[in-house]
RNA sequence: GGACCCGUAGCUCAGCCUGGAUAGAGCGGGUGGCUUCGGACCACCAGGCCAUGGGUUCGAAUCCCAUCGGGCCCUCCA
């Protein structure tokens, strides 16, 4: 920990001298100063105004004096500041040396939060009946940096995708196949997902509009989908498993990986519901309406709200029946009804589980706290299953992350098209109105590849390939992740191509000029020497930029909150191109300054590296 | 009818959780900077009654209430 810690020490040191003053406690702030105000400021004298009946100025100037930094080399001093702020100055002749050594190990910003605890955390969870598209990219990047982020803070994360291979909509594009006659092979090589969503799903659900009868047929399909034995089921199974290898390809093509995926229609067949209903009746969870609207039904009553059926009056237990004992599964609630099998071996050669009814391998997935990445249209539904898994494990253990959905611009609607009445379109998959991923990434890869190549006259084939993939695959996720989780974003295929401001790339291209900087030096960097010649306002600046990391490390674990990282690796990369600007490293005076300085981008090089990786985004050499 | 989310510069957004000093970025507009560690850049200018009205507070973009706009959810559908 570096600013963590000064933080957390000028915190103990004001609350031993309100103690000495015999002040009531009172909740105050320690934080990073604005430009201008000092390093680190404390709001300490507002809070205690009124408690000692003096103005915030005299009570500031009054605890400047109290401070003794004896024990703080790097704090310089502190200073009352005419508003009423405690502002301390950074003593950089020796914070410098504390940060750019800490920053080079392995585990700069390491947090110790989880104790190794085990979290499990569930995102994409697609039906397989299509290939993913944007707004499904968003689910699954902010799943993935949230493990990454929960990993860095100490926990153990299991990452599941959930695979809802036996709804509705995978009975759609059955129909199409067993009904339409739609080949169970895809035309002209055409990927496979695509072919069942652009394809099949399209032109079935188009039919119903017309044909009654066969909409009517989609029922009868669902119900032979979930009978095992039937030829039906066969062929669902077959297509499902189609699709699902294809979506995976693409996620992986994302660089994000699971560890074990869980069917659907194996947690149906697996008798989870029938052992979570009893244990609902059982503790009074539920109760049996005799009268009124719901008669014959179960419920799960909601205070304020209408009651929630979970069994209808037929007996057939609704969709949130499905929900329900897989979140009790994955808190390990209840006795683990599966056995694992692998399903195949990742593109980063992490292997991947898959949940079977069969066999004798045991595993464990579950975890004491669980995460479920789904988006807030469904914050309903979530708050009933938290609601209830609260009533059988404590408070938060089961947490719902949710997030605006993703819609289309107007005019990305029109390039498809398809024509709409205003700025932007929610996204449909029956109406064909939406952009698939992997069309997102090629597009976006042949763009920077362009780029890349006018840009650079000697570059290999196979080094355009890779910065073009590095970078398309970084500006996607920086743009899932940067905005708030509670705004819509408006997907613009031509506005996603920018590769200029506050982007990616821009971040990504200040991690490349660093390296030329050290390519074109035979100087080592050596490690040893001190780096108080680092006096410049643009190296101290990017120094406790570099610092900084952990407290956007713990901000973004507190709030479970992505875009923190995001935000902050853009400023790291905004301070090092204006130290780039003003600096010239290789024109240093003398060569303990030049070193100073190789040093410094080394520190920087490594902290962006680390930051991006938490994004799951790479740094590329050259771009 | 009920629940939730959003409203900050021409546009896209950060800041709001945890109230405090001068409300920050990017794009777009206007200047300036390559005898260059790579211009996917840097430096500067213009542009804001922080949706509106109340309240709490010594102090509100931030907390509370109401209103207005926009979105989304609420079926014995999945």
């Amino acid at each position: 920990m570096v600013f963590l810690n000064l933080l957390e020490n000028i915190r103990s040191k004001t609350d031993e001298i309100l103690e000495a003053k015999k002040c009531e406690p009172v909740k105050f702030s320690v934080e990073s100063a604005k430009p201008g105000f000092g390093d680190i400021t404390c709001n300490v004298p507002f809070l205690l105004s009124k408690q000692l009946k003096k103005s915030p100025q005299e009570i500031s100037v009054e605890l400047s004096e109290m401070y003794n930094f004896d024990d703080m080399p790097q704090i310089k001093n502190v200073e009352s500041h005419p508003s009423g702020y405690l502002n301390f100055s950074i003593d950089y002749t020796k914070f410098n040396d504390f940060v750019i050594r800490l920053s080079l190990q392995e585990n700069y910003g390491a947090l110790e939060f989880g104790n190794n605890e085990k979290i499990v955390v569930e995102h994409t969870s697609v039906n397989p009946n299509k290939a993913l598209h944007v707004g499904h990219i968003r689910n699954i990047i902010l799943g993935d940096v949230v493990s990454k982020i929960l990993k860095k803070a100490n926990y153990d994360v299991k990452i599941l995708n959930y695979v809802d291979d036996s709804g509705l909509q995978v009975a759609d594009i059955i129909v199409g196949f067993t009904e339409l006659g739609f080949s169970q092979e895809s035309p002209n090589n055409e990927k496979f997902d695509h072919y069942c969503g652009d394809t099949v799903y399209v032109k079935t659900t188009e039919k119903y509009e017309f044909d009654k009868e066969l909409e009517g047929k989609r029922h009868e399909i669902l119900k032979q989908i979930e009978d095992r034995s039937s030829e039906v089921s066969k062929i669902a199974q077959t297509i499902t498993r189609k699709v699902l290898n294809e979506q995976l390809k693409t996620v992986w093509n994302l660089g994000v990986f699971y560890d074990c995926l869980n069917f659907e229609s194996q947690i149906i067949h697996s008798k989870l519901w029938e052992t979570i209903f009893e244990k609902l009746k059982s503790d009074n969870q539920i109760k049996y309406e005799d009268k009124g609207d719901n008669a014959g039904c179960w419920v799960i009553p909601a205070d304020g709200e209408d009651d929630k059926i979970l069994v209808r009056s037929n007996g057939v237990a609704t969709y949130i029946a499905k929900d329900i004992p897989y979140a009790a599964w994955k808190l390990g609630l209840v006795e683990d009804p599966f056995y694992y099998k692998i399903h195949s071996t990742q593109k980063n050669s992490q292997t991947l589980y898959e949940t079977t009814l069969e066999g004798d391998n045991k595993l464990n997935f579950s975890g004491s706290k669980v995460i479920t990445v789904i988006d807030n249209r469904q914050i309903r539904l979530q708050k009933i299953v938290s609601g209830l898994m609260a009533k059988f494990k404590e408070e938060g253990a089961y947490t719902h992350l949710g997030y605006e959905s993703v819609t289309l611009s107007a005019d990305t609607v029109k390039s498809l098209g398809l024509s709409v009445d205003g700025e932007s379109a929610q996204m449909s998959g029956r109406k064909g109105l939406y952009v698939n991923a992997d069309t997102v990434l090629e597009t976006l890869t042949k763009r920077v590849y362009d780029e890349s190549k006018s840009r650079n006259e000697n570059l290999s084939e196979s080094e355009l390939q890779n910065i073009a993939n590095i970078v398309a695959v970084g500006t996607i996720r920086y743009e899932m992740i940067k905005p708030d989780l509670d705004k819509i974003i408006t997907f613009d295929l031509k506005n996603s191509l920018r590769l200029e401001g506050d982007t990616c790339s821009y971040i990504q291209y200040s991690y490349a000029r660093a390296s030329r900087i050290l390519e074109k030096t035979d100087v080592k960097p050596n490690f040893d020497s001190g780096f108080e010649l680092l006096s410049s306002e643009y190296e101290k600046n990017l120094i406790k930029k570099i610092g900084m990391f952990d407290v956007h490390v713990n901000d973004s674990v507190n709030n479970l909150s992505p875009k923190v990282i995001a935000k902050y690796s853009y400023e790291l990369a905004v301070t090092f191109s204006s130290f780039y600007e003003h600096v010239k490293v290789l024109a240093s005076e003398t060569t303990e300054l030049l070193n100073a300085r190789l040093c410094l981008v080394v520190s920087f090089q490594k902290t962006l590296k680390t930051s991006l990786g938490l994004l799951g985004i790479d740094a590329p050499e050259r771009m």
